[in-house]
DNA sequence: CGGTAATATAAGGCTTGCCTAAACAATTTC
DNA sequence: GAAATTGTTTAGGCAAGCCTTATATTACCG
C-alpha cells in the first residue's frame, strides 16, 4: 500500500460516475446496476469495485439499495470533475474541438491533472463557472457543487438572459449555431407556448424552440 | 488484437525513451540496460518489453548489442514527443509551471493526446519549435526531428543571438533568470575564455558563464 | 585464450481490473 | 404469498506489466 489516498483511474471513474448520477438527479443511494450501465462493465465488476471503494471510505454501500458518496469520495469526485470541465473548456473554447470530442479527451486528461495544475488552468481560463456542456465546475477548494443550473426552459416570457453553454447533440448544436445561438450571446424570451415551446428574439431574429432544445440551453446567472 | 497500431502507455514510454536516448547522442543500437535504467525497471522487464516491441515491428533488436527504432517506431515516438513538448510549452509558458513540473505533467498528458489535438494545440501555441527545455518539437507530419540544437557553447566571440530555452536544473535556471537570462532575450558573446567560459553582455550587464551553464542555454535559429 | 562481468532467457509470481458462470438472496409483481 | 425479476456473492479465468531467482550465453580484457 502506498499513498493512502491514491486513487487509480478506474476508481476515479467509479467515483465521478456516482457523482454525476447524483448531479443528474438520481437520488441516493445510486443503484449499482446504474453505475455498471454507465461505465459499460458487468454488474459483478461494479459490485466488486464498489465494495473496494467502500472499504477505503469513499462510498457508503447498502446492499440491494445502492451507493452513496462519503465526504471524502465526494471531494475526490469534485476535484476530478473540476479538472474534466476545465479541460473541456480549454479544448472546446481555445482549441476549437467539438463538444463531444472535447468531453472525450478531457475524460482522459482529468486523471493526470493534479489539483494545483487545475487551479492554474482555471486561472488561465478566467475561472469559468460551467463546462462546455453547462455542467457546474466545482470550486478549487473542493466545496460542493453550487447553484442549480438554469436552462431556457425555466424562463417566463419577457425575460432577457445570456447563454452560458449548450448541452445538446452536436447536430443540434450546429443548427443552433447557424441561427446565431452560441454561448455568450444575449436574448429575450418573447413568449411561451402551450407545449412549452418558447419564442426567443436574438439579434432581431425570432426563433421558436421546442422544449427538447430549450432544455439544453444553459444560462448564465442573471 | 484490436487496433493494429494501438500502443499502451508502457510501450510508448519505451519507444520515447529509446528515441530520446538517440537524440541525446547515444548511438544505435541503444543497450537495453540503458533503457531499463532510464525507466527504472529491471533489465529483465526491459528485455521482455523490447522483444515484444520487436515482434510488433517498432524496434529492431540485436541481442547483446541493443535496440534501434524502425521507421514506424520512430513515427510513434516522434508523435508522442511532439505532444509532450507542446504540453510542456503550454504548462510552462501559459500556466506558469516550473520546467521540471511541466515535464512531469506533460509526460502524463502525452499519452492521452491524439495527433489532431496536438495539431490544434500547436496552432494555439503558435507552432513553437522547441519544448521548454529546448528539445526540438517534431513536425506534425511525423517527419524526422530536424536541425541540430545550438547552445551558447557553440558560439564564437562577437556574436549576437537570442535565447530559445534553458535546459538546466531549476536552481540554476532560477539564478540565470535573476541575472536577466530568460528565453526570448537577446545577448552578445564578448569573449571566449580558455576553459570554455564565455563573457556575455545582456542589457548592458556582463556575465561570465562556465561551460556547464552555456551547454544548457539553447539558442533560437539566427 | 581463458575468465569475469554483463547481458539474455526461462520460469514462476504478484496486482489490477476486468470477465463469465452459477448459486443464492431480496424485492417486486401478479 | 408464490413467481419472476433483479441484485449479490463466490469461484475461476484472462491480459498487461511489472517483479525476482536461477540458469544460459556472449563480450571484453588481461
Amino acid at each position: 500500500m502506498q499513498d493512502l489516498d491514491a486513487t487509480s483511474e478506474a476508481e476515479e471513474m467509479y467515483l465521478i460516475t456516482i457523482a454525476t448520477a447524483i448531479e443528474d438527479g438520481y437520488d441516493e443511494p445510486v443503484p449499482i446496476s446504474l453505475i455498471a450501465g454507465k461505465l459499460g462493465v458487468s454488474g459483478v465488476s461494479a459490485n466488486q469495485m464498489v465494495r473496494k471503494l467502500a472499504t477505503r471510505g469513499y462510498v457508503g454501500y447498502e446492499p440491494y439499495r445502492g451507493v452513496s458518496l462519503t465526504p471524502s469520495g465526494n471531494a475526490v469526485a469534485a476535484s476530478i470533475l473540476r479538472s474534466r470541465r476545465l479541460w473541456g473548456v480549454f479544448l472546446a473554447d481555445r482549441l476549437g474541438l467539438g463538444a463531444a470530442r472535447a468531453d472525450e479527451i478531457a475524460c482522459d486528461l482529468e486523471h493526470v491533472t493534479p489539483e494545483d495544475v487545475a487551479d492554474l488552468l482555471s486561472d488561465f481560463l478566467g475561472d469559468p463557472m460551467a463546462g462546455p456542456r453547462g455542467r457546474v465546475i466545482p470550486a478549487g477548494d473542493g466545496a460542493a457543487p453550487t447553484a442549480p443550473i438554469e436552462t431556457l426552459s425555466d424562463l417566463p416570457a419577457a425575460t432577457r438572459r445570456t447563454i452560458a453553454a449548450i448541452d445538446l447533440p452536436d447536430s443540434v448544436t450546429a443548427f443552433l449555431n447557424e441561427q446565431g445561438i452560441v454561448p455568450g450571446i444575449s436574448f429575450e424570451v418573447l413568449g411561451v407556448g402551450s407545449r412549452g415551446n418558447r419564442l426567443v428574439s436574438i439579434d432581431g431574429d425570432c426563433l421558436d424552440l421546442g422544449p427538447e432544445i430549450t432544455d439544453g440551453i444553459i444560462l448564465e446567472a442573471p
